[in-house]
DNA sequence: CGTCATTTTGAGGTATTTCAACGAAGGTGG
DNA sequence: CCACCTTCGTTGAAATACCTCAAAATGACG
């Protein structure tokens, strides 16, 4: 996007909390490399990861000028800042530019659908070959094609599906066991048989 | 909103499905009064209520042309009807307009969220709470302050939960047996305890 | 007022959550 | 470079909550 030309490009190492739930969003941003995940603590303690952000997703939701989640990196990641109140201004002048806004924000609304689908099923297997074909069909880092790369963690993606740790370890198990995928160590995944990941991931 | 003004006025009966999922998305509509359900039929056979819809809603997500759900009034409804080139168009001449309808979007992206958050929690009770207040917190039709008006079935509201019908149906009895909401009839509910009500409602 | 659909209620099965403890991995400092 | 420490992940067993199936009760509608 052209937006780039009139942001601030920002770095940050992996782990790190880039903005709080209700502080105040003074500003949007946009991920050029690496993975973020915004999140959500609740009253009871429990975490849900409400996304993972990849390069070009944008991020920075906001509800009466406060965010509606915390954000992390998982990764390093390189990002794009950008004045919220400079958006709007830019976005009101350049209509073209608006509509392509306008275009990421519904792209964002079906992923969000489809999250809501991924979460509501009843089985964590399930769950977890709808995550992991979420993953592949990212745009891969150039070469692996067809390696799955994880790069959040098993609680990370726990958290994300709405399953308890131990619920993902053992949906991978079960994967593994099956012959339907293998794991290479945690931050990696090979599906074998194509047909039953399908079947799996597919809406139940 | 002004919209309505190049848009098809359009009448349906209660229980009338407007179009099916997969269908050729040619028109984007709003609901003027009345209420409908988009909801997606599972391979399984399971069905998915993904939203409902209320007056000012805009719906008719599409993806490569092709409606994503399929959408049904719950009630008699009244439509505005817009071709979706025309919007476009419209969207494209007039930033205002434009900005309003990312604002409409951005809406219900948030919506979205709450849902999944919804969905992912555990327990039946408090997913029903959850959803009560969302209702309670829709603009309610002249006279009945306090009453929570329930336009759509049992059966829908667990296709929305993500639970069966039995366990809707139980966690209504539960929350009448605690004396925290009570029901007067099918489509009727009045909160009597509010600070236990709010407390189940809270994201667990 | 009768018929059909929807909802309620009960009992049993199953999947996931919890709790606890072990094992592995990653990061830091000597 | 290795040892140590902390965090994260795995595994097992028991508890919980929902799902499914079946039948009765209630509500909707002609």
């Amino acid at each position: 996007m052209q937006l780039a030309s009139i942001a601030t490009r920002l770095r940050l190492p992996a782990r790190m909390v880039l903005y709080r739930e209700d502080s105040p969003a003074d500003w949007i941003f946009i991920v050029a490399e690496g993975v973020m995940k915004a999140f959500r603590d609740l009253p009871s303690g429990k975490r849900r990861v409400m996304a993972f952000l990849f390069p070009h997703d944008i991020f920075g939701l906001a509800e009466s000028s406060r965010y509606v989640n915390a954000t992390q990196s998982v990764t390093p990641v390189t990002l794009y800042r950008l004045e919220l109140s400079t958006l709007t201004a830019m976005l009101r002048r350049d209509s073209e530019l608006e509509f392509q806004f306008l275009c990421k924000v519904t792209h964002e609304l079906r992923e969000s659908l489809r999250q809501t689908l991924m979460v509501g099923r009843r089985d964590a297997v399930g769950r977890l070959a709808m995550f992991l074909r979420m993953l592949e069909q990212k745009p891969r880092p150039r070469g692996a094609a067809s390696v799955i790369d994880m790069p959040m963690s098993r609680s990370d993606i726990a958290h994300y599906l709405g399953l308890s740790l131990e619920a993902v370890s053992r949906a991978s198990r079960t994967l593994e066991r099956t012959g339907i995928v293998a794991f290479e160590g945690l931050r990696k995944a090979r599906v074998l048989n194509r047909t039953k990941f399908e079947k799996l991931a597919a809406a139940l």
